[in-house]
DNA sequence: TAGCGACCTAGCCAAACGGCTAGGTAGGAG
DNA sequence: CTCCTACCTAGCCGTTTGGCTAGGTCGCTA
């Protein structure tokens, strides 16, 4: 990306009179770019910020004080990372409206998000170009913003499972990341310096909070989840 | 998405000497813009149309006869369309070039689009603003691009596995796909209504052909490739 | 016609797994 | 100080795997 993973741009050329000032977290350019374009031609906004890592963004928040950062959390290859960040911002600049614009959807990481301090969360591949312009001002205004099938896949998680999955430990994550490479427990133990047991009962563990039984769906849902 | 799936638009305003017609297809509004934007405002390049499914790209191609097709492979729920695409596409309509533009990196779904006639292969969350409008100049001209961690990803693998992964068949993805979903293979069986014997008999071809060893492995190769 | 690929079935055996109970430590929060 | 969480360990037992060999039928292509 960036040599320093962020770059400053003149603010608002199209729209001198921009009542929202936006930054925009995401690793990808076309994205960047994009809504840059779709913010700025047709909503009046101005991107102020971009950054394309999770150092940077709070450099940027900080620097420029936007009224909403459009953030995507996979900035790396740590999605745990965009939500400590999510927590860290909405503490440090409260005046800094979060929305999430996510690739994937998965509820686990919307609920955590939200409960960290982000005020929307969109799914890039379902939201429509005029709804992003929306979204914005509407969680300016301190709105809570759910795009196209977050909603209900939040209120759908809600009804079933009562919103339980309270996330898997650092530990837990390992395991299931050496179990995707196709270790055994034996393997994995070995590797971990721990004995077989620790494995196991690391892998039940997270079977519970996954609600899988088995280690094939538990890599398939911390997949799902983007976890891995 | 758009109500038809596509959707038309007036060329190049901004550049109306522009030397290369491209189009793009891709599912998400903001990349689509994006595109627009870094390709016409910096390459003199034209959008001249846009698609949104699997069904209208060949529509598109048909209609405008671009030089140059970008497209995501992943435009449904079926990577695999996205291949047969390619295939369709550079031998219906040899004269409109193919650049995948992606958003993972499998080297499985590279040198397989390679190989069906894609011209050349980017990563979104990798490729710099510059690159891409260079790419499509590029592949327009007759040559094979690769983008930043393609070439390398491809040449790895080459070296490594002499190529071959000779595709999953549907079968075997069936029981992958119930492999993942935590299924035993007695319950994958009376699924799918065969022997046992039958389940791990296609488990263990698959396990050949994405060189896993364990059916966690499995799933997560297969997820990584995007087949799933 | 022979060959090939995709598909299906059977049986064997050691190893791995899942699900459980029943312990232990260290550190942080109330 | 006590509760709670994350972490670590042990053993048991039935089930499920991985890996193998050795068959079989279709349908297509050379």
């Amino acid at each position: 990306m960036e040599k320093d993973g962020r770059s400053d741009v003149p603010l608002g050329r199209r729209s001198p009179m921009a009542s929202t000032r936006v930054m925009v977290a995401d690793r990808n350019v076309i994205t960047r770019v994009g809504l840059r374009s779709i913010l700025e031609r047709n909503s009046g906004m101005a991107v102020v910020a971009e950054a394309t890592t999770y150092e940077s963004v709070i450099d940027g928040v900080d620097e420029h004080g936007p009224d909403v950062l459009i953030i995507d959390l996979d900035l790396g290859d740590d999605t745990t990372r965009g939500l400590k960040l999510c927590e860290e911002i909405s503490e440090r600049y409260p005046a800094t409206k979060i929305l999430v614009l996510a690739n994937t959807l998965s509820e686990m990481i919307v609920v955590e998000a939200l409960r960290r301090g982000a005020n929307g969360y969109m799914c890039k591949d379902e939201v429509k170009a005029d709804e992003l312009g929306k979204g914005v001002k509407a969680v300016q205004e301190g709105e809570t913003v759910l795009g196209r099938g977050v909603g209900s896949l939040v209120a759908r998680g809600l009804g079933s499972t009562r919103g339980q999955h309270e996330h898997l430990t650092d530990r837990e994550l390992d395991v299931i990341r050496a179990v995707a490479k196709g270790l055994s427990n034996k393997q994995i133990a070995h590797e971990m310096f721990v004995s077989e047991s620790t494995v196991k009962f690391h892998l039940q563990n997270a079977s519970k909070k996954l609600n899988a039984h088995r280690r094939a769906e538990i890599v398939h849902r911390a997949t799902a989840a983007g976890l891995l």
